[in-house]
DNA sequence: TGAAAACTCTACTAGATAAGTAGGGTAATA
DNA sequence: TATTACCCTACTTATCTAGTAGAGTTTTCA
């Protein structure tokens, strides 16, 4: 299952994608239009500006913006930051990688073998969405 | 995270496969042999037999047994029953859907954007895998 | 027949993680 | 300089995982 944590962080780089400009938008405005614990959706913008998606202003009139571009923001390092590894094993994990104590020999693993291609189908999707991809205003001026 | 149940679940069903003949394997030696707690393990085989993948034997000299060949397993199915829904949120699962309760509509969501791809391409692999393909003992009689 | 082998089922529990709450602290800006 | 808004730590509650414990039932073989 996705974590609320990660559903909230996408949620919140959306709404952050959707602004016209890059002004900082606060908080509590975020957690309102996206029905989110003002408090706990803090403690997430707070790993995002720490992992370099983020930055904020503070004081009057400051608040959260984008870093980068949209199309700069591969859905890649969004849940890995959010989600933590991609791999529903630690045993293929390209990023998190650690071998299982239970089981002799990877490479006769049934499990090993499954979770592999499950691990590549999702990477392809991650590798193959920005940030901009999910946006629901997306540009006018298609390449 | 795959779950611990799944993995032995998958560990004991691709035994049973592995099996020359179908006489019924006793749930003692799948555990010594796969690492598996055996009081564990046992509820584990008993959701696969009540799924109708395994049938058992009770007394002397009986246990579990595969109830289809392995290229007849697949799985999507597997999947299903050890782990639950495949899609990570149940407003993009086919068989287990919700609507999220803070989501005012599916089709602007970014989220739900994103995971219905996930789900596509996860589900893409489990279909295209039954039992006999995650098998070590691969048959030598290709097609 | 009867005892042992082996599955069946219910209930309980320790530990980890998720999802939030509470509240004070600090920095920047008008 | 007061206010706004981010920053950080600690705590709590609920849920789930991964077992453990133990008694019960069925079947088979000698």
């Amino acid at each position: 299952m996705l974590s609320k944590k990660t559903k909230y962080g996408l949620k919140a780089l959306a709404y952050l994608g959707n602004q016209k400009n890059r002004k900082p938008v606060q908080i509590s405005e975020i957690a309102e239009h996206e029905n989110i614990s003002q408090k706990f959706l803090e403690s997430i913008l707070l790993s995002l500006r720490k992992s370099g998606f983020l930055s904020s202003k503070k004081g009057k009139g400051g608040g959260y913006y984008l870093l980068k571009d949209p199309d700069q923001i591969y859905m890649t390092d969004v849940m890995r930051v959010l989600e933590g590894p991609i791999a529903m094993v630690p045993c293929v994990s390209l990023n998190f990688y650690e071998s299982c104590d239970d089981c002799p020999d990877e490479r006769t693993c049934s499990v090993h073998k499954l979770m592999l291609q499950v691990r590549d189908s999702a990477l392809a999707v991650y590798r193959n969405n920005t940030l901009q991809d999910i946006l629901c205003n997306q540009p006018k001026d298609e390449k």
